[in-house]
RNA sequence: UCCUCAGUAGCUCAAUGGCAGAGCACUCGGCUGUUAACCGAGGGGUUGUAGGUUCGACUCCUACCUGAGGAGCCA
C-alpha cells in the first residue's frame, strides 16, 4: 500500500488510495461520517458511509478522536458542491492511535495556552501556513545568495567577547580559558570570511540577553548576514531592496494557499519592487518633529538618539514600501561603523524598516577599514583591544571597504504574514519567560 | 527595570455586594451531505495565593504570584 499524499490527490482521481494521517475533526449525520483528515501535506474530507464499509471500519471511525492517528483507503473524487474542491469516499480506515482527549478544540484559546501547548499547536491551519512561509522564505533567502555569487560561510555560536559590550549575551561557563558567549551576530567573523571569499553569508541563530517583552522580540532567533567585499553604503542598500524584493515575490509565487489562509492582503505585498526610498537620518528627523507638532506623536524626538519604536512606526506608515532609514549619528551606532567623509559624526549605517509598522528588519552599512580609526574607537567604547586581535589583523593584513547587513528572519515572517506577533513565526520560540516546551 | 491590563469548569467567557452559569470539549442517545454541523440528556468548580472589610465577597481593600500588552534596547 503506497502513501498517497493529500496534495497530490487531484492526479488520483476515480484511483484507490491510502492516506496517512490524523484525524483533524469529525462531523457526522446518522449513518453518514464526514472526517477531516491532514496528512501534513494538505486536508481533504473523507466520507465514510455506513452501507458501504465494512463493520470494523464503521467502528473505528466512530471511535477516532480528534488527532487519532488513521490509515485510509478510498477514492478520490471532486466535491458535489464545491468544483476542484476533492473529497475521498472511504473503504477501509484503521484506528493507528486514539488520541486522548484533546485540549486545542475548534473555539478559541487564549495566548497563554496556546504557548504551552505549542507541541500541538503546530497542527492547526493557521501555524502550519505561517511554518510554511518561513520555509519559504527561507528558501528564497539562500537561493538569492547562492545565485548572486555568496559562498555560504557560518559563523561560531560560541564566540570569545562581544561585538558590542556583554551586558545582552548569554553567558557560558565551559571552556577554561576564558568565558564564552552565545552569539549576537556573525557580523566580525563575516568581515574575516569576506576577505577570503569576497561575497559570503551566514545564516544561523542568534541570541540577545535583552529583558525585551514585546511582539518584535525573540531571546533566540535566526539571522542571515550577507557581507561584501568592496561595497560601499549605496551597494549594501541596493542589495538590501534586490534581497527583499526577491523573498516578497517568491512568497507571493508560491505561498498563495497559505496567505489566504493568513487573511493577508497581498496587494501590500506585491508594492515591494525597488527601488525603495532612501531617507537620511536628518530628513527622518524633521519627519518626527513635523509630526509632533501635528499631534500625531506621544513624544518630541531628540536630535542625535536612536529612533524609539513609536518613530519607527510613524516614518515607516509614511511610505507604502520598506523605508532605508541611512546615516545616523555615529555616537549611537557600534564601534566597527565607517564614518561619512563629508559628516564624521554620522555613519555609513542603514535601518530598513518594514511597511505596516513592523519596524526594523535589517540593520547594515559599511564597516570602518582603517585600523587606526578602529583602535580609536574601540578605546572609546570601552572595549578590550585584545579582544580583537584577530579583528585588527584584517586591517592590517590587506584592508578594503566592505560593508553587509543582517536581516531578522522572524520579523519578515512577522511582516509578510502579516502576524501580531513573532511567536508565531517559529516552531518554538524561546522569550523572555517562555523555555517550554 | 518601569507603566497598563487580566486571572472563575479542560478551553473561551458571563454572573449590579445576595442560589456558581453558558458555549465548546468529553460521555450517552438521534440524524445519509456535514463545513467551528445540528438536536436532546449527563458528568465536570479550593472563583490565582494569603490576609482584611462586611450579616454576607467571584464582586470592595492590601500584599504577593502568574500571564499579556507597551516603554527602554534591539533584528
Amino acid at each position: 500500500m503506497k502513501q498517497t499524499y493529500i496534495a497530490e490527490i487531484g492526479k488520483h482521481i476515480g484511483a484507490e488510495v491510502t492516506l496517512r494521517g490524523w484525524l483533524y475533526n469529525k462531523r457526522s449525520s446518522g449513518k453518514l461520517g464526514f472526517l477531516e483528515i491532514r496528512d501534513g501535506s494538505a486536508m481533504m474530507q473523507a466520507i465514510v458511509s455506513k452501507k458501504d464499509v465494512d463493520e470494523a471500519t464503521w467502528e473505528a471511525s466512530e471511535r477516532a478522536t480528534q488527532e487519532s492517528s488513521v490509515i485510509v483507503t478510498g477514492v478520490p473524487r471532486e466535491h458535489p458542491k464545491k468544483p476542484g474542491v476533492y473529497e475521498l469516499d472511504v473503504k477501509t480506515l484503521e484506528l493507528v492511535g486514539l488520541a486522548s482527549e484533546y485540549p486545542i478544540t475548534p473555539k478559541e484559546h487564549g495566548v497563554e495556552f496556546l504557548m504551552d501547548h505549542r507541541h500541538l499547536w503546530l497542527r492547526s491551519k493557521r501555524q502550519h501556513a505561517i511554518l510554511r512561509v518561513r520555509h519559504t522564505i527561507i528558501k528564497a533567502v539562500r537561493d538569492f545568495f547562492d545565485n548572486n555569487g555568496f559562498t555560504l560561510c557560518d559563523t561560531p555560536i560560541f564566540t570569545p567577547a562581544a561585538c558590542e559590550g556583554t551586558t545582552n549575551l548569554f553567558e557560558v561557563n565551559y571552556f577554561d580559558e576564558e568565558k564564552a558567549y552565545l552569539s549576537q551576530s556573525g557580523q566580525l567573523y563575516n568581515e574575516a570570511t569576506a576577505a577570503a571569499f569576497g561575497k559570503v553569508y551566514c545564516f544561523g541563530p542568534t541570541f540577545r540577553a535583552e529583558k525585551s517583552k514585546t511582539r518584535r522580540h525573540l531571546t533566540e532567533f535566526w539571522m542571515v548576514e550577507p557581507e561584501v567585499a568592496y561595497a560601499k553604503l549605496d551597494d549594501v542598500m541596493e542589495l538590501a531592496e534586490q534581497f527583499v524584493s526577491y523573498v516578497v515575490a517568491r512568497v507571493l509565487e508560491s505561498r498563495q494557499e497559505e496567505l489566504k489562509v493568513l487573511e493577508r492582503d497581498i496587494t501590500k505585498l506585491e508594492a515591494i519592487i525597488p527601488p525603495f526610498p532612501r531617507l537620511p537620518y536628518d530628513d527622518a528627523a524633521k519627519m518626527l518633529d513635523e509630526a509632533f507638532a501635528a499631534g500625531k506623536l506621544e513624544n518630541k524626538f531628540e536630535y542625535g538618539s536612536d529612533l524609539g519604536s513609536p518613530d519607527e512606526t510613524y516614518i515607516s506608515s509614511q511610505f507604502d514600501k520598506p523605508v532605508m532609514v541611512h546615516r545616523y549619528p555615529a555616537a549611537i551606532k557600534a564601534f566597527y561603523m565607517e564614518p561619512d567623509p563629508l559628516r564624521p559624526d554620522l555613519a555609513l549605517c542603514v535601518d530598513v524598516l518594514a511597511p505596516e509598522g513592523y519596524g526594523e528588519v535589517i540593520g547594515g552599512g559599511e564597516r570602518a577599514s582603517s585600523l587606526e580609526y578602529l583602535l580609536k574607537q574601540i578605546a572609546a567604547h570601552g572595549l578590550p583591544e585584545e579582544a580583537f586581535d584577530w579583528y585588527l589583523d584584517l586591517r592590517k593584513y590587506g584592508t578594503f571597504p566592505h560593508g553587509g547587513f543582517g536581516m531578522g528572519i522572524e520579523r519578515c515572517v512577522s511582516w509578510l504574514c502579516g502576524l501580531e506577533h513573532v511567536r508565531e513565526t517559529i516552531p518554538f520560540p524561546r522569550m523572555l519567560y517562555r523555555l517550554k516546551p
